[in-house]
DNA sequence: GCCCCTTCGGACAGACCTGTCTGGCTAATC
DNA sequence: GATTAGCCAGACAGGTCTGTCCGAAGGGGC
């Protein structure tokens, strides 16, 4: 859809490094959003089990994020940089494209086997949110950035169609989450990297 | 997991077959949560809104379907019933083991192509549902009637190994329909198909 | 004609939600 | 020492949620 994205990192923003505490409001209220609604759904949980559980007052929340879907918007971000900061080193550990290219199936398996594992925090937010609201563009940006790696690495393995490779890797990659969560089944990693290999071989 | 589990259609109950009249109470409040509740979710959709989209009278909900929970589940039992319909359906179309196979991803093609898609409602009621719950299960016994399936297609096909080739193609039907609600693009079943097919060529 | 059952429309209770506001405390800076 | 800024704790308002209950209307079987 939006051919012009690219998978480099976002700007992580201007820098706020006041945080030597080691827990600021402001971290210690994104790690208990990222906990609360990664485990129980954005509008099951409340401000106020967030605020109990961050040790926050109700005001300082309001402060720093003005709103719910602020927080919610935050949440999403944080979400966003760890999943795509993961997926880079682990390809980055290689230096082949074949290699590089299967690097990311196989940093499924890890996320896959981490305790709090629930799938996908982008499909689970937009399953519980308005059309066109900003969860669909986070989820939206999200999505065109995996797609971007994947055609890139498609490419650089020497795929005669790099984007229909693209496509079908991460149809395969998507699959693998949803079926690691739906059946918790940490395992369907190895099926997932095993398909997306012979995916490779056929189209060469 | 339960390698039990078949796929055959289950038992339509005591057979109410009072639906004379084209709609009664029960029926319009199901076709409602069917329309709502996959629209926008189960945690977003209040009672009021569906009492008020069917025409009946929150005692009649509570009448016929006990609490909220009791509508979610018979919604998501006409949902099971209506794809695996779908499906078998779909299937039965063809004689041939191979094209029987690859009927069901042809299938989806025409899921994503409907009005109203927004991806799998197990997985949308699963992401806002606690766990252990009368939704997981729901969505347990649905996985496992695809699971069965595809490994009975995949057996009757010629798969060498047809448990591991029915993990990876659920892999690519869970991630084809992800795909296709994610980026409303309901042409990925086309990948999704050629990869089914690339997979199933590389297993004989 | 009478009875029984379902349904309707709506009021109601009790809980929970988001967001605002006040008041007091601490710590850093001038 | 005074001032300013941030944070905490909690009350509060206004709304929405699920679920219960009540009186009234309608329709088929005796």
């Amino acid at each position: 859809m939006n051919e012009t994205a690219t998978y480099e990192s976002r700007s992580t923003g201007p820098a706020r490094r006041e945080a030597g505490s080691g827990g600021s409001a402001r971290e210690r209220l994104l790690a208990s959003a990222n906990e609360l609604f990664y485990a129980e759904g954005i509008q099951t949980v409340g401000i106020d089990r967030i605020i109990e559980h961050a040790g926050v007052a109700k005001g300082s929340l309001y402060n720093l994020f003005g709103s719910k879907e602020g927080l919610v918007h935050a949440y999403l971000e944080s979400r966003h940089d760890g999943t795509t900061g993961r997926l880079m080193a682990a390809v980055d550990r290689y230096r082949v494209p074949r290699r590089r290219l299967l690097a990311v199936f196989e940093a499924q398996a890890l996320i896959f086997a981490q305790p709090g594992f629930r799938g996908c925090a982008f499909v689970a937010a937009a399953a519980e949110a308005p059309r066109g609201g900003l969860v669909e563009r986070a989820a939206d940006d999200y999505r065109a950035w995996i797609r971007a790696l994947f055609t890139d690495l498609a490419e650089q393995a020497g795929a005669t169609d790099p984007p229909e490779l693209a496509r079908q890797l991460q149809v395969i990659y998507d699959g693998a989450i949803l079926s690691a969560r739906m059946d918790h089944d940490p395992s369907i990693a190895t099926s997932a990297r095993a398909a997306a290999e012979a995916l490779l071989d056929a189209s060469l």
